[in-house]
DNA sequence: CTTAGGG
DNA sequence: CCCTAAG
């Protein structure tokens, strides 16, 4: 055998590194020359031999796990077992992988966190995309081309063909397989389906959250006959502090606030102390604590809901919601319903230009590009009820105005 | 259960 | 985003 000296001091440092994830750290440079074995399933278990083996051969020893673990303590290896264990059973195998790929996935949330906390840096979005593909081997490549790309096929028998190509341009005209990738998407709706799926995961920030205090017990009727109303909420098992880092121009400070109390008051409290706890703090945490659980729209988001309208037409919240949102759990009907709600009354913003509308207009509708904008009017004005609802709104913002000048 | 409307 | 009423 011919150990290298300075060979043990390795993996001693690596040994002496926390257990969290430094490991994963120092191995990682190993990882990337057996990077294309992961992506062949075929290669499962010499990529985990591998792996574990932290390419013994390129470091001159004997890949040999008896000769090689000899004398030396593998345990570090979080519920990984001794290295013996490791490189035998199929079933092992599997579970390193997946966990090979949770690491994976964590660093494609992490980028997915900062790809969309700014929504004005798309490019940068879909730059982040590229090395996500790029790295991981998963057919990712598919979030690269947007839905814009095959809009067309839904919409442009309404005729937005315009809307289609302005909007490429905001996401991924860089692209280079995109269109090649596009032309070998068909557009009806199972394709359609499989692609969005893919596609779910522009993941705001507070995504994460939103996945931590679990969504569906908010939906519980009538938990506000609860005695401990929505402090219960997240049913005393949470440990992860919920922040909300979603861009505002509000009170980020007084969110934050009550957030961290409710963590604090979740475990111990008992519902008398809890009720109490209500009582004293309701007024000021009521309005902060209704959009506990906002989510901001990202561009995308807001493309799909357009498709989606233009394939089912308004009023299909729940058809909508099941085929365009469908991996996006957090998106309910009602949610989509009050975005597109919101979508018109931004349009009527810039349709009645008057001086307020200007002034809301560089708020409110700053972040919606503008050829979204135009693309929600053509829709409105095919839907009847819409068109109502945007001049009834209008109406009622200028008496408003009509009072406020008087005054 | 889904949608519409108000908050 | 939440709540409630109505279909």
């Amino acid at each position: 055998m011919d150990r290298r000296p300075d060979f043990p001091e390795t993996f001693a440092r690596l040994k002496c590194e926390s257990v969290d994830d430094s490991i994963f750290d120092s191995i990682q440079d190993k990882m990337n020359d057996v990077k294309h074995f992961l992506m062949e399933p075929k290669y499962d278990n010499m990529a985990v031999d591998s792996f574990l083996g932290l390419g013994m051969e390129t470091m001159g020893i004997s890949s040999k796990m008896e000769e090689f673990s000899h004398g030396f303590d593998f345990s570090f290896l979080p519920d990984y077992g001794g290295l013996h264990s490791c490189k035998t059973q199929d079933g092992e195998a599997g579970l390193k992988l997946e966990i090979l790929d949770g690491f994976l996935d964590e660093v494609d949330e992490v980028e997915d966190i900062y790809a969309s906390h700014d929504l004005s840096s798309i490019g940068n979005e879909t730059e982040v995309k590229k090395k996500v593909s790029e790295s991981d081997g998963h057919p990712y490549g598919l979030t690269n081309f947007s839905s814009e790309s095959y809009s067309p096929g839904i919409s442009g028998s309404i005729g937005f063909s315009e809307w289609s190509n302005e909007t490429v341009r905001h996401t991924d005209s860089k692209n280079v397989s995109s269109g090649k990738v596009k032309d070998s998407l068909a557009t009806n709706s199972n394709d359609m389906r499989c692609f969005y799926e893919s596609e779910d995961d522009k993941k705001p920030l507070s995504t994460f959250i939103g996945s931590w205090v679990g969504r569906g017990k908010r939906r519980k009727k009538n938990f506000r006959n609860t005695s401990s109303s929505r402090l219960d909420s997240l049913d005393g098992t949470t440990s992860c502090v919920s922040y909300d880092f979603r861009p505002r121009n509000g009170p980020l400070k007084k969110c934050i606030h009550t957030k961290t109390e409710h963590t604090i008051s979740d475990d111990q409290q008992t519902s008398s102390e809890s009720e109490d706890y209500i009582s004293v703090t309701n007024r000021s945490k009521s309005r902060s604590d209704r959009r506990k659980h906002q989510r901001m729209w990202t561009v995308d988001e807001v493309v799909k809901l357009l498709d989606g309208i233009s394939h089912f037409g308004v009023g299909k919240w729940t058809d909508i919601k099941n085929l365009f949102f469908d991996s996006a759990s957090y998106r309910t009907p009602i949610d989509i319903r009050d975005k597109w709600r919101n979508l018109l009354k931004a349009c009527c913003n810039i349709k009645y230009n008057d001086e307020e509308a200007e002034e809301k207009r560089r708020s409110a509708s700053r972040t919606i590009p503008k050829d979204i904008l135009l693309r929600v009017r053509e829709l409105a004005s095919l839907d009847s009820k819409s068109l109502c609802f945007a001049h009834d709104y209008s109406r009622s913002r200028s008496t408003s105005n009509r009072k406020k000048k008087r005054s």
